[in-house]
DNA sequence: TGACGTCAAGATCCG
DNA sequence: CGGATCTTGACGTCA
């Protein structure tokens, strides 16, 4: 079983994938963007190596405007170097990539234009891949489409397109239940007659579910039939509800308790989980450490590295709380360590621990500032606790300065992540 | 015609 | 002028 997460990694400098406008979109500024996204996306593969993740999904705006004809680069040829560096790193590492097109690309639309774009987007998804070297169980996913009044004849004209697509994009395409339109059982119709892996997302499921009731697992057994060996192992995607948004919003985390009862109720079965959450690589790490037969206590001291001051500056009580959880080196306590730190994030900062934490991580440079750096943090904090600044913008000056001097400690901080 | 979803770019405001 | 905050963009469907 790998778990992974989507498209962007949380916390980890340099791995910002930056893109522009249309109409800025020249030759020259596509260059310098591609190459900067290049080297984020070699970032990201290594900070997935580094923390044990083994399924991505890289970004659609990896390549600015990929798809659009604006962009005339020959950009799998131009920094073939490039791609060829970070597959040797995939492939050595084992982790296994997807991408997934966005809800714009619609391959069953009535309109002929826009049928012509979805093709052109799914070659450029189908691209990338290629350009890294990845085989047909790195998949492209996408979603059935829009129903135009007439879902029979929408699936229909799906069936039709799917025809005209490239042998590289077929060999990888997969298609998923959404959560209006096409439920499970509707795609797993759709996948059976073009004989493609179907993907099953809980969430969406839960939205928008089928007349047939059954289990989220009953489902999951009949997807997997999709999945042919070269497919790979069958792949989920699995997210929670936020509690305050509207039906289908992805939570800001996963909630540790909901996924490790869905896991029990996976009851051993080998999937691929691909998890759609606000907190991306953090929530990875999360289920990955909840679900590893490797119970090594030095996981979660890794992870409490992170944490702390985040959790310090919300509840002095879990944070001590956790630092006696993980006294016993012979212990896993990992659901209980998450589960603290889940509470401690529901509570609410006060200027007092704030303020408390804010000095903590001064001290990190209180030997190494400027006269005018420490003056200026300072004046940041008094103004803090007169009310004449944001703790935003304490925060951000102790991120420079964490960046400014290199605090390797520090720059894995979700202090500076989690708001 | 605007909401939907997503995120950063770009625009604008403020001191 | 730099920093903070607000608005726009890019995509297609549907009410």
């Amino acid at each position: 079983m790998r778990i992974g997460y989507a498209c962007l990694t949380v916390g980890v400098l340099n791995t910002e994938l930056k893109t522009c406008l249309l109409k800025n979109a020249s030759e020259e500024k596509l260059t310098e963007l591609i190459k900067h996204n290049l080297n984020a996306l070699e970032k990201m593969i290594d900070y997935n190596i580094e923390n044990q993740i083994e399924l991505f999904r890289i970004s659609s705006s990896l390549i600015p405007f990929g798809s659009n004809p604006v962009n005339r680069i020959a950009w799998w040829e131009v920094f073939e170097k490039q791609f060829r560096k970070i597959s040797k790193k995939i492939a050595k590492s084992g982790m296994r990539i997807s991408m997934h097109p966005g809800q714009y690309t619609v391959l069953n639309s009535a309109d002929e234009n826009i049928v012509a774009n979805a093709i052109t987007d799914l070659d450029y998804h189908a691209c990338v891949m290629d350009s890294l070297g990845l085989g047909p169980e790195n998949k492209i996913i996408l979603h059935i489409g829009g129903i135009y009044n007439d879902k029979k004849q929408a699936i229909k004209r799906f069936l039709k397109n799917y025809q005209r697509l490239s042998e590289t994009v077929k060999k990888r395409l997969v298609i998923e239940n959404d959560d209006k339109s096409y439920t499970i059982s509707d795609v797993l119709i759709i996948g059976k007659a073009l004989d493609i892996p179907v993907v099953f997302d809980n969430l969406h499921h839960q939205v928008n579910p089928c007349d047939e009731k059954h289990p989220d697992t009953y489902w999951i057994d009949i997807c997997k039939t999709t999945w042919k060996s070269q497919d790979g192992k069958q792949k989920i995607h699995y997210s929670q509800q936020h509690p305050d948004k509207k039906p289908g919003s992805h939570s800001k985390t996963i909630g540790i308790n909901e996924f490790m009862a869905f896991y029990q109720d996976l009851d051993g079965r080998d999937l691929d989980i691909m998890l759609e959450v606000k907190d991306k690589n953090l929530s990875a790490i999360k289920c990955i450490n909840c679900t590893t037969a490797k119970k090594e206590i030095n996981r979660l001291e890794h992870e409490w590295s992170k944490y702390k001051y985040a959790v310090l500056e919300r509840s002095p009580l879990d944070y001590l709380e956790i630092r006696k959880l993980l006294n016993n080196k012979d212990s896993y306590p990992c659901m209980e360590f998450y589960n603290l730190i889940e509470a401690s994030f529901q509570k609410e900062t006060t200027m007092g621990n704030s303020v408390n934490v804010a000095q903590h991580i001064w001290g990190y440079f209180r030997t190494i500032a400027l006269p005018s750096e420490k003056k200026y943090f300072l004046k940041l904090l008094d103004q803090y606790e007169k009310g004449e600044a944001s703790i935003k913008k304490v925060k951000k000056n102790l991120w420079k300065m964490t960046v400014k001097y290199e605090q390797t400690y520090l720059l894995d901080s979700y202090y500076y992540v989690i708001v």
